[in-house]
RNA sequence: GCGUCCGUAGCUCAGCUGGAUAGAGCGCCGGACUACGAAUCCGUAGGUCAGAGGUUCAAAUCCUCUCGGACGCGCCA
């Protein structure tokens, strides 16, 4: 349990105590709010419970804070409460709390930060789900960068989680994909072939029209309707762009649990069976020959077709069946994540999901709002048909992974984003994340001389009296802190959060380190020094660790 | 027309379920290495929180409207 959760039962508690003694009245069951004050004068935590308080007790809220503090003196986390002018209730963690979580920290090392539930949820994200009809581009990068981190953080705050990775293997856009690969396998060949108006345009498509030319020229050979050459060019087309967006996604540390294609749903009936379920159950009706669905029936503007008049699915019926599949899964929370194009069709797929009987505040879509791609300050309409745009395999070798990572996170979900690639190439020695790994190579770095000097290093030397002095101080309180903030990032889908939290912690090192020697003749300073620096360079590693972001020995 | 998101310092953005004097990074200007990494630290300047109402003891935060920007409103995926 952490200090803010501690600290709010401690008030319970003593509001309940002093209930219970007449000294006011009040409700059973009160919600306690236990904030961070912005200013270190008003303490680590405070509440305004108090001034919340006076009007029913009918006393004023200075009386109140008064009596509250007096059933909760005792504790040993805090050192200090105060109650001050309109009421609120000031609270100051003691040294010696500080200190012990330091000892914690070293214990725990790589765990540390990380919470332990009760109920761990089983919960699924599916997140970057592109179109395997070409290589991922940037704003799959934002949304690789962000999906990750936030499973990351879900993990460390104690849920098992599975990463999926949802790829649209099936429908017109394949075979496009494959007579565009056609034209260009004619085109290598000599042969003037027509390429499709909406076909895919990129260069890359070529690559694709070699690589399967040199790999598969005998199958090509053997097929002489042009109808299947193309399912077998697209199909083949898919595989390739697949394993290269597998390998982009590996090279930027995003590893999927789980790759599901929608093929599979149409060729192993979920499609049909999840008509079937829906039909059964009422949701569906006729309209011109087509099949309808009840989305208004649950919140949607409008019904939505799931079967078209020639018998074929629509995309929105193949992916009820995917997330019908999901729901067989078993999971206890489902969370996708979309770009903003994909915003309106949220209301028909939860809609969906209920009725498929998904309880409606288990299935979560978060939006990704979207990246512009700008070309020397000008915004550049991205389109994978027409084949302009930034990979983000480019992006990886221009700015590298942990600069494009920190990059993409510490922005929030709801900012939208313009990148410039070469703005960005150019600004990324700017990037803050060097920051926070300097913070963590200068601490190595101590390490490494202290041995050099032949300083033995015992956090059960350390002595608390060396580390009372403001710079130390705000670092503890800091590292105290983090798994709140997983917490708080876990909870509100905002990975950004973090990367605020890790420039404080590597703000305040690097503001101890410079007042204060780390490394003298004194043996208990010296330890003391260390478990600080130590603790320190843990916890920046674990919460890089959740963004994706490298935590390096030297720089 | 309807819907989603955004509008906070010169720029890029934080600001937690409403709380105390609105913050950071970058940039600008000025300081700090004969000691553990100066990829650092310290300081100065810079704001009508787009605007107007409303709710509240308390609003950048919640509600309504206006203005401005992006995106979406398919039997495409």
């Amino acid at each position: 349990m952490n200090e803010k959760r501690i600290l709010q039962q401690l008030i319970i508690d003593a509001y309940h105590s002093a209930v219970k003694d007449g000294r006011f009245s009040g409700a059973d069951d009160p919600y306690v709010k236990v904030e961070y004050p912005k200013d270190q004068k008003f303490g680590d935590y405070a509440t305004p419970f108090a001034l919340e308080l006076a009007r029913s007790a009918r006393k004023s809220p200075l009386e109140i804070g008064g009596i509250l503090k007096e059933y909760m003196d005792g504790t040993d986390i805090l050192g200090r409460i105060d109650v001050v002018k309109p009421g609120y209730i000031n609270m100051f963690l003691s040294l010696d709390h500080l200190w012990k979580n330091l000892h914690q920290i070293v214990q725990e090392r790589d765990a540390y930060g990380r919470n332990v539930k009760e109920n761990p949820r089983r919960i699924n994200v599916e997140f970057i789900s592109a179109n395997p009809t070409g290589p991922l581009n940037i704003v799959s990068a934002r949304a690789a960068a962000i999906g990750d981190s936030i499973a990351n953080i879900l993990e460390a705050n104690g849920d098992t989680v599975e990463r999926e990775f949802y790829v649209n293997d099936f429908g017109n856009q394949v075979t496009l994909l494959g007579k565009s690969v056609l034209a260009r396998c004619r085109e290598l060949d000599g042969i003037d072939y027509p390429f499709p108006e909406e076909g895919y345009h990129g260069e890359y498509v070529i690559e694709i029209a070699r690589h399967i030319k040199e790999t598969c020229s005998d199958e090509i050979a053997a097929i002489d309707d042009e109808e299947m050459l193309i399912s077998f060019l697209a199909e083949k087309a898919v595989q390739y762009n697949v394993s290269g967006q597998r390998e982009d996604l590996d090279g930027f540390r995003v590893h999927f649990t789980r790759w599901f294609n929608e093929r599979a749903l149409h060729e192993g009936g979920d499609v049909d069976a999840t008509y079937r379920y829906l039909d059964e159950k009422g949701y569906l009706y006729d309209q011109e020959g087509k099949k309808v669905f009840r989305s208004t029936d649950f919140g949607d503007d409008k019904d939505r077709v799931v079967v078209r008049e020639d018998g074929r699915p629509t995309y929105l019926l193949a992916d009820i069946a995917y997330h019908r599949n999901k729901i067989e899964r078993g999971y206890d929370y489902i969370i996708d994540i979309w770009g903003p194009d994909h915003h309106g069709y949220i209301a028909r797929l939860a809609g969906a999901m209920v009725a498929l009987g998904m309880k409606k505040e288990d299935f979560r879509v978060l939006i990704a709002q979207q990246v512009n791609l700008l070309m020397e300050g000008q915004t550049v309409k991205m389109s994978k048909r027409l084949g302009n745009f930034s990979t983000m395999r480019e992006l990886i070798e221009e700015i590298g992974v942990d600069v494009s990572r920190y990059f993409f996170v510490m922005r929030s979900l709801d900012s939208h984003l313009d990148f410039d690639l070469a703005l960005a190439k150019k600004e990324s020695s700017e990037n803050p994340v060097f920051y926070l790994q300097y913070a963590h190579a200068r601490i190595c770095s101590l390490f490494r001389e202290a041995e050099k000097r032949g300083i033995a290093y015992d956090p059960g030397g350390s002595v608390r009296e060396y580390l009372d002095n403001p710079e130390a101080v705000i670092l503890m309180k800091l590292m105290l802190k983090f798994p709140e903030e997983i917490e708080d990032a876990a909870e509100a889908f905002e990975p950004h959060r973090l990367t605020t939290y890790l420039l404080r912690l590597a703000q305040s090192f690097h503001r101890f380190y410079t007042e204060h020697r780390v490394l003298s003749d004194n043996v208990d300073s010296n330890n003391s020094c260390l478990l600080l620096a130590d603790a320190t360079r843990i916890v920046m590693k674990n919460g890089l660790a959740l963004i994706g972001v490298m935590a390096p020995e030297r720089m």
